[in-house]
DNA sequence: ATGAAAGCGCTAACAA
DNA sequence: TTGTTAGCGCTTTCAT
């Protein structure tokens, strides 16, 4: 039994609310000009006829797609927390977001190419892969914000976390709490692994505990959490940093299967604060995005472009610590 | 530099090649009726101009949009997984997808209105939870795939995994290894818990393991599974089925906690085979949903729909048990 | 084989 | 406040 009736346009509205097709035009996209009785009218005919705008013909009129495209990697836990912060911050702006997923078998390129054909007007790329030149040469194009990667070098505006600044938060908290030997897990070559590792080092060195100084070859992942730790097992630090949240939580689960206690053999830190932190039962002391300003600025930085904005910006925004109960002092000598 | 360059239209094509605008438009979608000559010429104003077609123009004038609604749970790491697939199942269909995130913030009315919105011929819903009643009032507009839920009333076609079918297995692998206690721990009003809270009764009734049947409140999230794990600590079973692997990393956490070996003192069977339970660290046994069969049918039976069939589908898929390193015998008496 | 003309559903400029 | 008109870039008759 299907009705897949002809779909109401706006004439269809209009005839139904007695009015003109321009005073619908009006109401449905919320413009002034129109009496509070016609408005209402308008909304109970669209209503009734189960009426949406057709986006291809707005924008054919218009030749105004008022569409943010966004790139993200449907697997990462934080992309999925950008993603939902991104909704929110485009909320109230008049543009909407149009979604395109990298997966495994679906690269950066292909993602992007979906969403130049569905006429975006900018680009917002979380954490991108692609290479600078790429990205240089797809913001002649159109306006392209990178979130969550500090990018150098092509033309286009960058929103990221100050990551030395999170390492040093994370340091300074374990040295107040009495850690002394206090290793770090990096990202490998993961976006803002070597600005981490970078931040770690700074403050090792700034608090005298350069010789404590230790560099494990960690990852994204879960399992590359997993592997650091078991190298880790044989001389345990009495604190841990780790490039994410993701990774962290590899290392929480080596560390239970080894019989160390968290936090009273080891603290551990991790990074991003994704929904994985917070956990009740895992409850991962971490370092946090602050996801709503950047993903705000990422969609102000768009449309500015979009409207004509021809200055490149370059935001960097301070993470947080937040304290919960993966780090306490250290019991052992 | 940014090149807004005005982008080229048919017309400005067919004025460089001396021809009219029809021609234009047969060469452009390799339709016959135009002589090789004229074909050639064409081709070659258009290269000159870069001149690519706008979708939404043809789109309009066409009625088609050849775009599948996808509406997703942005958390949902399964719903990652199967957006993948559909990705893949999509490829050479010629239909391409339209994403739509459901987040905190954002429901599934919304994610669905944006899609109707971007004239989506059809939409394929993961795991909805939208009433049965506006499901069907949705699929008197356009038609709608439901998936990985087995919802029943509605005029939708329904792509869902035989979940009672994985509990027998799930059960039935854990009886041949020597177990008699096993538990449940279920996924509450999850779609899919109550066939897998039956297909673990009946199971176990097959076994003639009735007054061992003892079902956990549990939920879809590790930490529900956290929560069930201690509930289980004070008199553990030999083993335990779980909703999904969330919920049985949860448990895992908390077993190895409390210093009880898996597979040793008890076994863990998940359900979904997430990459989660790939991990090698975690390394579950699983029921693996065959996410690339449910992928396939969905989208294709979308398109049927799209193209006129009439005929309302139910796919049940069988799961099938994928033994990793979280389950063994029993070794206490 | 080619072209002229009529819209698809919408918005913008102008009239009333 | 409301209605009228003229297209946006394209496909689709229907002529030629």
């Amino acid at each position: 039994m299907r009705s897949t009736g002809p779909r109401s346009t706006l004439a269809d509205v209009a005839a139904r609310a007695g009015v003109s097709k321009s005073l619908v035009s009006l109401v449905m996209r919320n413009e002034p000009g129109a009496s509070a009785e016609t408005r209402r009218r308008v909304l109970d005919a669209a209503d009734e006829l189960g009426y949406h705008p057709d986006r291809g013909a707005r924008l054919l009129r218009s030749g105004r797609s008022r569409l943010l495209g966004v790139v993200f990697g449907i697997q990462h836990a934080f992309h999925a927390d950008l993603v939902t912060a991104l909704y929110t911050a485009a909320r109230e702006t008049g543009y909407e977001l149009a979604l395109s997923a990298v997966t495994p078998d679906r690269d950066e390129t292909e993602a992007t190419a979906g969403l130049l054909q569905d006429r975006c007007e900018a680009l917002i790329l979380l954490g991108p892969q692609t290479p600078t030149a790429s990205l240089a040469r797809l913001a002649t194009r159109l306006p392209v914000v990178v979130l969550a990667r500090g990018v150098r070098g092509a033309a286009v505006d960058v929103v990221h976390t100050a990551d030395a600044d999170g390492l040093h938060q994370a340091v300074d908290h374990l040295v107040q709490l009495g850690h002394r030997s206090i290793a770090h897990i990096d990202g490998g070559h993961a976006p803002g692994a070597a600005q981490r590792r970078r931040g770690y080092r700074d403050a090792m060195c700034r608090h005298a505990l350069d010789r404590h100084t230790r560099i494990i070859r960690g990852g994204l992942t879960e399992e590359d959490g997993a592997a650091a730790a078991r190298a880790l097992l044989a001389d345990p630090p009495t604190a841990v940093t780790v490039f994410n949240d993701r990774c962290a939580t590899g290392v929480l689960d080596v560390l239970a299967h080894h019989g160390l206690k968290v936090p009273d053999d080891v603290s551990v830190v991790g990074y991003d604060d994704s929904r994985l932190a917070r956990l009740a039962h895992v409850n991962l002391t971490t370092i946090a995005q602050d996801t709503a300003t950047m993903t705000r600025l990422a969609v102000a930085r768009a449309i500015d472009r979009v409207e004509g904005s021809t200055i490149t910006h370059r935001d960097v925004v301070p993470p947080h610590l937040v304290v919960r109960s993966t780090t306490g002092p250290p019991t052992s000598p």
